[in-house]
DNA sequence: TTGTAAGCGTTATCAC
DNA sequence: GTGATAACGCTTACAA
């Protein structure tokens, strides 16, 4: 630039300098008014009445550039549309917008290329910290993940030992309650509809079916399996696949999404729900009780794995030397009319294994 | 401060004197051919190698302060669950992304306060833009509107003659459509169930109902109206305190959120839809297409509005000195199995309106 | 308490 | 083509 340093910003906008021309004080001076550090009484109200007459407000990118922090922070999710994704963004919020932060939402469409990308982006330092929640973990991830110079908190499993901050729930478990509930309810032939087995959560879910399957001693059935994607459309396909090749008595689906697709697909078929056929989703989302008949699902504690996410990072942008952390939200069933119903139990029918909720 | 200037930046990762050192040059030269504009060919293959050897990224926020522009656009909507929104999303995000920006999302909850408390904090300057969907609007709105000293887009009615960039619908047309329909079917006893009637789309929409009642003549019956608010739970309450003291034929609703809240009302009342009663949704969101049966919609065209509004948005933030530009987006209506079903028509059923969509 | 000036990391100007 | 340096707008160490 090299031009002379006038009062007001480029864009004809009070700066301090302003500010400080019209008080009749020093730079200095204005700003630790503005920051309401020191300054005495007289110097306080020159400054302030300065301020309000020409509208002063701080220019947030000064400031960022001067204290090496945005006071953003960003979130990363597969799919803004899915509204497991919106209730843990919520929470998320809550916490961030507590801490005065404001949070910056991307939608990575599960590309890797495009974690890692934003991974890597972290270097330029437009964002404090970042969430991510990726639901396919590469050796690309983990070595972003590692070498990122901004704290970075991942929502989900991650390997083992990889140093980094991680809130995790048990979706084998998870699985594993809504089997238990279907088994207890007298219901034998029980399908599986998942996401891609090469993601980690249909991976996850997957091995937590058939380990269910195997506690009960009832075979598995391939044919009661089918995979599709974590999206409404694709679920609803797989189950039309699985139901025109099957008789399933009750549906286990891998997320909510899904469990709303089979549900369409069951009733257009013509099957009563739960009568012929119960359902179970997961992720206990809004939509779950927005349906009729409401759908049972298994909570994975979304909503409370992104706000301890949330607090995970605050704590580590605080102090970045802190040990790894690990946390863990525990799978808990919904109980609800897609799976309520009585099939005639041979057995007298198993307790919940958790809350059950009215309509 | 006052400390010496050293080579590398305060937390220890490398800046444009880093690789300058390291290359031999100055850091004008570093900066030049970073960004790719002159420099020998050896000079380049010098600063390129450092630069490599170092990792260096450079520091987005400085970049700011220099260049005066942050490269972020805000959104701001009321409610983030909301599947239209996420539509709306979804096609800015792609305009904005296409750009080379990213998009700041800011959920309002419909507050005023936090609207414009938002639009205030533009000034700070932390975003390039912002795209604003209000559903009240305020003197203190304008105000701020027409003082932001950042370009904002208003996404929703204004003012007749507010200088504010706009892309609005014409939902009184739209709720007509809807109305239109079923009276068409041979529908009679129509309900609306809206939204607050202090929201400029609650407004119109009621003042739409009216209008299309009179058009066809039909007496309004203040039992079969009711409001609650924009959300689910709401409309499935307002659904039902309709359903409890009247006997439509149809149900119009104000959005699709509310409109499935009414199916549920109707189906766990044992009502069957649409043999007995038809519901038509607006906004035509994905929720649309999962209930079933699936739901008739009015499109507002919401990711349309959307994309105009982004690119709105962008060209103004590229001439700022444009005349204040004002854009509409039609309404159609989805016709789907919600209200498909016959009623002995009266007389003839009148021809769509606009497109169907078939399941 | 106050003012001077350095510095945050970058790009742009200007003289060589 | 290259280097020295000012400037973006702000906070703060230091000396007065």
């Amino acid at each position: 630039m090299g031009r002379k340093r006038l009062q007001e910003s480029t864009d004809g906008r009070p700066t301090v300098h302003t500010v400080a021309a019209r008080a009749g004080v020093s730079i200095a001076s204005a700003s630790r008014v503005l920051n309401g550090v020191g300054g005495s009484a007289e110097t306080v109200r020159k400054v302030r009445a300065a301020a309000a007459e020409v509208g002063y407000v701080p220019n947030a990118i000064a400031r960022s550039l001067q204290a090496q922090r945005t006071g953003l922070v960003a979130l990363a999710v597969e799919d803004i549309g899915n509204p497991v994704y919106v209730a843990m963004m919520r929470a998320i919020e809550a916490v961030v917008a507590a801490s005065g932060r404001q949070l910056l939402v991307h939608a990575t469409g599960g590309q890797i290329a495009s974690e890692t990308s934003l991974l890597r982006r972290l270097a330029n330092r437009y964002v404090d910290g970042m969430i991510l929640s990726p639901i396919r973990v590469t050796d690309d991830h983990l070595a972003a993940l590692v070498q990122s110079p901004v704290p970075v908190v991942v929502v989900g499993q991650l390997g083992a030992d990889a140093p980094v901050d991680n809130v995790r729930t048990d979706s084998r478990h998870g699985v594993a309650l809504a089997v238990d509930h279907l088994v207890g309810a007298g219901r034998r032939r029980i399908g599986f509809v998942n996401g891609p087995l090469d993601t980690v959560p249909g991976a996850a879910r997957d091995a937590g079916f058939r380990a269910a399957l195997d506690r009960h001693g009832i075979d598995h059935d391939e044919a009661l399996v089918e995979v599709g994607d974590f999206q409404y459309a694709a679920g609803r396909a797989a189950a039309e696949r699985l139901l025109a090749r099957a008789r399933p008595d009750a549906l286990v689906c891998a997320n909510d999404l899904i469990a709303v697709g089979a549900l369409h697909a069951l009733l257009a078929a013509g099957h009563r729900v739960p009568e012929d056929v119960a359902v179970v989703g997961m992720d206990d989302t809004e939509l779950a009780q927005m349906m009729f008949p409401q759908l049972s699902s298994v909570s994975l504690g979304s909503a409370e794995r992104g706000r301890r996410a949330a607090e995970l990072l605050l704590t580590r942008i605080a102090d970045p030397s802190l040990p790894p952390r690990r946390e863990q939200v525990p799978p808990s069933l919904a109980v609800r009319a897609s799976s309520r119903a009585a099939v005639p139990a041979p057995r007298p029918s198993t307790e919940e294994v958790s809350r059950e909720r009215e309509e």
